[in-house]
DNA sequence: GTCTATAATCTGATAGAC
DNA sequence: GTCTATCAGATTATAGAC
């Protein structure tokens, strides 16, 4: 389908512009000329601005799921769970702070009266879904789940926000992992005797 | 000086705009009608509207200075350790859940082309030293409280975007200190041992 | 599907009278 | 300090020819 190909490029475009202005910081005057039309030859792709946002979070979350999937595709969960966790939380946080637009607009409410679109919010719900999986498989309860994307998403939040392009929360990466997986999964990661002091 | 109420109550407006429709969404006409003057009459105020963007993020570091401080006032960190973290932690997380707009003006960049006066920065970097300093009285390193500060952002920014309003992060608070301080300073903040499986 | 034309409105900001 | 007048341009979106 050729249709759907412009559709494409034109959410590329919009991308690219949000990198280089801040999200959704673009007219229609100027993704229309980026893809070589005219800002009114949109409509006949996307209805308003705001289906292009939704449009750019359904791509987002596809993006998401791939990543996701692709992370966790070597590891054998009930084989190896901590590598496996592991490895879904390395992938998520460069997920997040290689694209900060996308991670604005995929986990961050700041659009003003963006509301994703039923079908969008699904691929979230799926992606969400497929993150957390291990983490569901060694018993974490819901509160355990909310405290690991706490975790997650605040390592993110201040590598974007703080030290962007640097690594500065990247390397907090490990301990924070050990952290989490000994407060919730003692008897999976049980705490080296040796550094602890005994009461 | 009455110029100074004038440029208190802008800022006011500003801030409340900016929670009804996105922060730094409003229009100069918009925020001067509210205070009862026409938009070009701001100029003689603000030089641009950016410069009301910077006084709102003055504004909100001087108020997350006197958070903390009324927050770690009946504690002596050298006492109770602890407690005080924990008070000052509490203190951080209200303080960002009670106005998302504001935690967003604060700690994410958001504003296209905004950057922060260094007067107001100077404020800014006062009262990250004043939230950590429980922290570095503890002895925690540079690694420590960037996890500690990650954690703490991760949380409000999940209670900010996944449950506005609500407190599902807000109850995870207490296991996500604990867990923190026995990660950073175990002799502190032992393991009970009733709870943990001897090897 | 893309175009021209245009609606209808909003934008931040400046000049100068009073 | 506040006003009127205005600049110079932007914005999303629609109508209708081709």
């Amino acid at each position: 389908m050729r249709r759907q190909e412009t559709i494409d490029e034109i959410v590329a475009e919009a991308w690219e512009l949000s990198r280089a202005n801040g999200l959704a910081n673009f007219s229609m005057r100027e993704l229309g000329t980026r893809v070589g039309m005219r800002a009114q030859s949109l409509y006949s792709y996307f209805g308003s601005k705001l289906e292009i946002c939704d449009a750019m979070f359904l791509d987002g979350n596809r993006r998401l799921l791939e990543t996701m999937r692709a992370e966790t595709d070597g590891f054998d969960i009930t084989a190896d769970p901590t590598g496996t966790i592991e490895a879904t939380a390395r992938g998520f946080l460069r997920f997040c702070t290689s694209d900060p637009v996308r991670y604005q607009l995929l986990f961050q409410r700041t659009i003003p009266d963006f509301v994703p679109s039923p079908d969008s919010f699904a691929v979230a719900q799926e992606a969400f879904d497929l993150a957390i999986a291990p983490l569901r498989a060694q018993g974490i309860d819901d509160q355990g789940v909310d405290l690991f994307t706490a975790v997650l998403a605040g390592l993110a939040a201040q590598q974007i926000s703080n030290d962007p392009g640097g690594d500065r929360w990247e390397r907090v990466i490990p301990s924070a992992i050990t952290m989490l997986l000994r407060e919730l999964c003692p008897n999976l990661y049980p705490t080296p005797p040796s550094t602890r002091s005994q009461p």
